[in-house]
DNA sequence: CTAGATGCAAACGTTTTGCAAATCT
DNA sequence: AGATTTGCAAAACGTTTGCATCTAG
């Protein structure tokens, strides 16, 4: 009764779009976009809005929002957190392990009842602290 | 160098700004407005987004986003992190303890220079579980 | 054939910008 | 007085919606 059964047809569009969010790792809608209009160059971005929407609706992909307030893609569902690089703006995964210890004792002690965990942990990559060196 | 030392003028709008940041604890830009409003009718939105934004560059204040996209005001500096309960919209504050013993290993592990943490829970208030006993 | 998906244009909400008028100091 | 700040209107930005057309099943 939670999730619906819905029909779902399997357009050029939708798997493009399921395509180049897998590709590019953490893009914005923007850059799906772009990545799709390069095979489809016809594709209105209304299209991609609504995909990516609807996928994360049906968890096929995840979304967060960085400090900027940029909503950002994943494909990857697991539960992790993410390092994002003010220079260059790449993005890493990260895995969850501290973060559960933490939500598990947050729970305890806060009687707070967690369903998401968004982390982000914004600073310089190693690339950049290397490459930049101001 | 880093910090502009720029002259700052003690409008009346600035000051209640700061001062409705400070008693709403995690207000919006529009839940700023509003607030400001009730004391001085005519405040235009444009100068909260401008005060907001400067206090926040010049480090006055910390602005995050939740899941939803929606950017928050807080006046609380010191280093912690945000429970969002998404029944009643409510923010909590909590301390960074653990966030910061996360911080400190993603550092060592990943060499990553870590200069912003931004961490939101989203789930139930101990509030919210009670009263709505879905 | 037909429900569901797309493209387009227009609406939307939030935030930003340009400029003249008002206001702190 | 003079520079900063405000208010207003308009633009910018990312995203959503309504609707006619197209298309996968």
């Amino acid at each position: 009764m939670d999730k619906k059964t819905e029909i779902k047809r399997n357009t050029q569009q939708r798997q493009l779009i399921t395509e180049c969010v897998q590709v590019l790792k953490h893009p914005t809608a923007e850059d799906v976009w772009q990545c799709v209009s390069k095979k489809l160059p016809n594709v209105n971005k209304t299209t991609i809005y609504r995909n990516l929407k609807r996928m994360v609706d049906e968890e096929e992909l995840l979304s967060f929002v960085t400090g900027e307030g940029i909503t950002h893609f994943d494909s990857t569902l697991d539960r992790h957190y993410h390092l994002y690089c003010k220079k260059c703006g790449g993005i890493t995964d990260t895995h969850a392990e501290l973060l559960d210890q933490l939500t598990k004792a947050v729970q305890d002690s806060e009687k707070f009842q967690i369903e998401e965990q968004n982390l982000i942990l914004t600073g310089a990559c190693p690339k950049c602290q290397n490459n930049d060196p101001k």
